[in-house]
DNA sequence: GACATTTGAGCGGAATTTCACATGGATTTC
DNA sequence: GAAATCCATGTGAAATTCCGCTCAAATGTC
């Protein structure tokens, strides 16, 4: 995950370098709009974070350009406090927050996790009723059902289940799986994680359980019923 | 169907646009306060979807305007945050709902549905009631009633159950459910302060608690009773 | 000062993961 | 083509980690 920071502060390209990699973030710089702009266009940006108050072209006149050319998030930031208005300005320019300066470490991450989420969320289907045979699965409710009854499963269950029926007839190795589902974390786990909760899954799915299949040396698919 | 958008942004009208035609419904578009009345006016509209952040005309200013000639269901757009308390200004305004950018394609399209679905049964009223069970809500008066008694909740106690309600069946992580009820506010708090307010609010609402959900792992969601 | 809200730590239980062993399919060897 | 061998997978229970609940105390608000 890359993020860009324009501004033209010395003192605020380091605090946020710092409290950004220690995330995790992969951090480039920008000390002008112009420059930032350059930069999203020469390469792939997943986040920009622009402040207000700068040399030369300032934020709202950035953000704005920005937005003709792509819909990257920006989180946007101020020196001054309170201001309504500007926050107004900021959104309207196209940003989708706008943070005051000071801010804790925690609330920068906060923000930008709660922007990604919500940027990803848009993207995921209205209709999220998924079935196979007498197996029926709700993404939204989380819910699963088999000929009608309902069937409690733990978070991973669930997850593994959605992924498998939504990906139908597709081959998945245990490292895939690992990947897609347990994300970064994938890499503390055995793979053999992934055999346990297909077993659990096939017990309490009962009949629609045969449509987990193995496929030796490979992974595991699930079929059409 | 035919739902207006009135919104000066491009974006939101694109993005509102594609959500809705998605769902079937036709969609009629004004950049302005005073050209969405005059289309109301000219002809036949069953919904309307209307901007508080525009340029001209503001959104509550439009919406008092609009409920002086007809009754047609309109849902408030904002673009900040804010405490669930600042929602009663639109309401009283005359708006069936208010939602807040961003939001997700299943969001607006349940708000859509909800609010259809109680106009067309109900007699056309401007309160919003919500029941569950033998849980009704009152979102105008502020009010909750368990089983025909009354039960007095503090401001984040109401929102939060509020917000559940209007939601019902979808799984708000901790996380999300602060941002939409504590706005700008959430990242100064810590999560654990749903938990709590979850906690009494289960006591509170005695029978009718039952309906909040605990998804482990995720967060919580309100099923139907 | 009364009331609402928030915090933080400890507890208990649920979910996840691991591990050791059983089973069973593929491949090789004779 | 049967026997032997080697892995891959299935299984059950134990170990561990994670997470939600609770409660009392601290803080904020009117």
């Amino acid at each position: 995950m890359k993020i860009l920071v324009i501004d033209d502060e010395q003192t605020m390209q380091h605090l946020l370098r710092l409290m950004l990699e220690g995330a995790g973030y992969e951090v480039l710089s920008a000390a002008s709009g112009e420059e930032g702009i350059r930069q999203i266009r020469a390469e792939k940006v997943d986040f920009v974070i622009l402040d207000v108050l700068m040399g030369g072209m300032d934020g709202f006149t950035a953000c704005a350009e920005i937005r003709r050319f792509t819909p990257v998030p920006i989180l946007m930031l101020t020196a001054i406090a309170g201001s309504e208005a500007d926050k107004v300005k900021g959104l309207r320019a196209g940003a989708d927050d706008y943070m005051v300066k000071p801010f804790s470490k925690q609330e920068l991450l906060a923000r930008i996790e709660a922007i990604l989420r919500r940027t990803h969320t848009v993207s995921i289907q209205a209709d999220s009723e998924w079935t196979n045979g007498a197996l029926e699965l709700n993404e939204m409710m989380r819910t699963v059902r088999v000929a009608g009854k309902p069937v409690t499963l733990t978070r991973r269950e669930f997850d593994l289940l959605a992924f498998l029926l939504k990906n139908r007839e597709q081959v998945f190795s245990r490292e895939q799986l690992m990947e897609k589902l347990w994300g970064e974390q994938a890499y503390n786990v055995t793979t053999r994680t992934v055999d346990t909760h297909i077993k659990t899954l096939r017990i309490k799915i009962g009949e629609a359980g045969g449509a987990i299949e193995t496929v030796w040396g490979l992974g595991y698919k699930l079929v059409k019923l």
